[in-house]
DNA sequence: CGAAGTGGTGAATAAACTTTGAATAATTCA
DNA sequence: TGAATTATTCAAAGTTTATTCACCACTTCG
């Protein structure tokens, strides 16, 4: 996502990100960049500095609230700027106009490498393993193209395991960060929804597959790296 | 991790690290800095370019082929340095020396902050020695790559000795440490479980070894050091 | 309203792991 | 060397944890 006031600027950055194949949405000032946001979902954010209606700092801060989402701050040249608070506040990274776009481009993609696992695919939006596509933009799981239907929980689920390849959860961390809530009682949900994605999923590849790790957890296992 | 062929500035920037709450580890050459970071799998690199043995981009890229753990380069004023294919080659930020500590602290942070699991424990470290690696975060033993099933309480208590090596441990301490309870009455609990992990590591390599310390306890014991 | 889809529960079953006790082996020390 | 102490091993019994199933409650949507 790219905000900036000036559409030039805009127009030019976007052309480059498409180039490479990403995909770019553009928005011009303040406020927009946030409900922009929230409905899009941008894997990186470009964010001038001198916006109408709220500026890049504002933004910056509104969108630490609610995501890690890496955030590139766009400085005119002999703008003051005091780089250590600006990095404190949750910028990662700087660039002053005038740039380079191939160096805002590289820069971008030194981000997006440490950020996304390296099974998300930033031109799809989607996780890719084996056979299997799983993309949070429209909720929706794949094999080798066919849509298997998944209910949110179960979906949801998947999606969080896999962000994580190889990572083990136990219950209680994924009913917290799927369900949201303290968990009272116990109760096999968790377990029940790994089981009906394993039907699901059975036999569709054996370079993955959700696997119990014995008196901790789950987590969704990949062989191969690369 | 720091690596500088000048002690002083490593001395310098581990000082400020500590003072921020780090671990900080330095080392001076480029192959040091490859042995350390195996061993120490620290969460962040503080890289020079101008390194006895091996430059910093040899052993960026060398990093980079088995981790995704975050690079910031260092460069002295006036090195002519291309930031485009440096960036793109791996590393994640550069600072120019003579540099400002704070910058660099807030510029870690920031990274930290965004590479850095949500609930940040140092814990999630594998621990390696030759030919095996003990895995925390996916609770996995592997030797040579390969993944060695142990159930919890074996991995615990392998992991346990390992991240304590040459250590003994009396069984009492262990049943504390790993059963988490007063031990009441004599058992052979421990003993069943050093002789199963032996079954599995048996063989493996001649650097280490799970080592009955006759009328105290056992260890994990390591041959050489660093 | 009612059918279909989704999410959660408790109980039965199954699987995996841990502990125990006893027999055997190794080590120490007098 | 041999008695005493400590460690290893084994397999069976015991325990814990996971899987599955059937069912109920709840929501959604025509």
């Amino acid at each position: 996502m790219i905000v900036d006031d000036e559409k030039n600027i805009c127009e030019l950055l976007k052309l480059y990100a498409e180039k490479e194949g990403y995909n770019a949405q553009a928005v011009y000032d303040g406020v927009s960049a946030l409900k922009m946001f929230d409905e899009y979902q941008p894997d990186i954010v470009l964010l001038d500095i001198m916006l109408p209606l709220m500026d890049g700092w504002q933004v910056c801060r509104e969108i630490r609230k609610k995501s890690g989402c890496p955030v590139i701050m766009l400085t005119a040249k002999g703008e003051v700027v005091d780089k250590v608070s600006g990095l404190d506040m949750g910028a990662d990274d700087y660039i002053v106009k005038p740039f380079e776009t191939k160096e805002i481009m590289a820069r971008i993609k030194a981000i997006l490498r440490r950020t996304l696992p390296d099974s998300y695919d930033s031109k799809t939006k989607a996780l890719n393993f084996d056979k299997l596509s799983i993309n949070l933009t429209n909720y929706e799981l794949t094999v080798e193209g066919n849509k298997i239907d998944t209910p949110p929980k179960e979906f949801e689920l998947i999606y969080y395991l896999a962000s994580n390849p190889n990572k083990v959860f136990t219950r209680d961390v994924l009913l917290n960060k799927i369900w949201g809530y303290e968990y009272f009682g116990d109760s096999r949900t968790v377990d029940v929804h790994i089981k009906r994605l394993r039907e699901k999923l059975e036999g569709v590849s054996d370079e993955w597959r959700l696997k119990t790790v014995w008196g901790v957890g789950y987590k969704f296992e990949v062989d191969k790296q690369l």
